[in-house]
DNA sequence: TCGTGCATGTAATGAGTTACATGATTAT
DNA sequence: ATAATCATGTAACTCATTACATGCACGA
């Protein structure tokens, strides 16, 4: 099966939130808002724009006062908005937990229980992945010490372990937070 | 400029670290030890080393005794390993920063200058990203509070900020740790 | 009027994944 | 014997980046 497409989602996420952009303004939103924690240049965005298009997920709004000839802005659509939602809803897994933090951008509101759910699989994701790093650890440089022989290996492990403990505890602190 | 290719040097630092490796031993290394930080399959790796061949960054070497059949083991040559530490010492910059956990990966020796000169540039870099990240939010989120309409981009914001000031302890008190 | 930015579009290239494919060896 | 694994190789496809390209608007 192909990879699945994170581009039509993330630029669905964006008119959800923002109406009547046109594919500049998504360009925009690319380089500056959401440019920190993903990229698509025009190219990809003006030919995924068609498709959405034929796919009925977004659809052509008059232009409007102020814009010059060629402009041409979109509104998502409700069959739209109901596979953004689809998405952001999709089961977190390894497979996908890097996109978690790209879902989160598109959560607006702090009681979504899309976000509770998200932060809580990513908490499971991410203490299994520390076990298994710790592990690793233990496997490779507990007994006999070759600490001294992988020395740049060893370092990319401890730092790959503090990582993801530090993100297990942000994360709990930030479910809790939430909560009350 | 096209992208620079990454694959050729990491199979660079494998067959230095581990010589007479076959391609189904590199294609190992990639699904276990380096595999937690770096990945490729075999159908990229096979036409690499056929490529890093022509180029004589890497030599054929004679079948050993338990070998079967068509096992073909390389050596890394002189103009291989010039080619490795070449890339290695490239200077750390914001855009191959996501580099250097996989350079650490190829240092062996806790003294080695480029482990330092790794380090270092990555500090620099990581501050600079803290900083801008604390630009970042104090422009969104500091003084009108848009923190309640926009959840989801403060969280990964906040999460971004947390993830780079950690990185950038781990990555003092490591640097502090090889001085002595 | 001339350069720069806006707004959209297509083409060429390259890198990576999945799938397809073959022959040899080893285990059941 | 035959199924699984080893070891190598090629082909098809997708995705993203870079480059190429056009026409309009606006300021110097």
């Amino acid at each position: 099966m192909p990879k699945p497409r994170i581009l039509p989602n993330v630029i669905l996420g964006l008119l959800d939130n923002h109406p009547q952009m046109s594919g500049r303004d998504i360009e925009n939103e690319f380089q500056t808002e959401i440019g920190e924690f993903w990229q698509a240049s025009h190219s990809q965005i003006y030919p995924e724009l068609k498709r959405m298009l034929a796919d009925g997920w977004i659809q052509m709004v008059d232009a409007q006062p102020g814009d010059d000839g060629k402009v041409i802005r979109y509104d998502i659509t409700s069959a739209g908005r109901t596979h953004l939602l689809d998405w952001l809803h999709e089961p977190v897994n390894s497979d996908n937990d890097a996109l978690s933090s790209l879902k989160l951008y598109f959560i607006h509101n702090r009681t979504s229980p899309t976000l509770t759910s998200i932060l809580t699989a990513e908490i499971r994701l991410h203490r299994a992945h520390v076990a298994h790093l710790q592990e690793r650890e233990q496997q490779l440089f507990g007994s006999s010490s070759l600490i001294e022989q992988q020395y740049g290996h060893y370092l990319i492990l401890k730092r790959a372990i503090e990582r993801e403990q530090n993100n297990v505890v942000w994360l709990e602190q930030t479910l809790k937070e939430l909560k009350p």
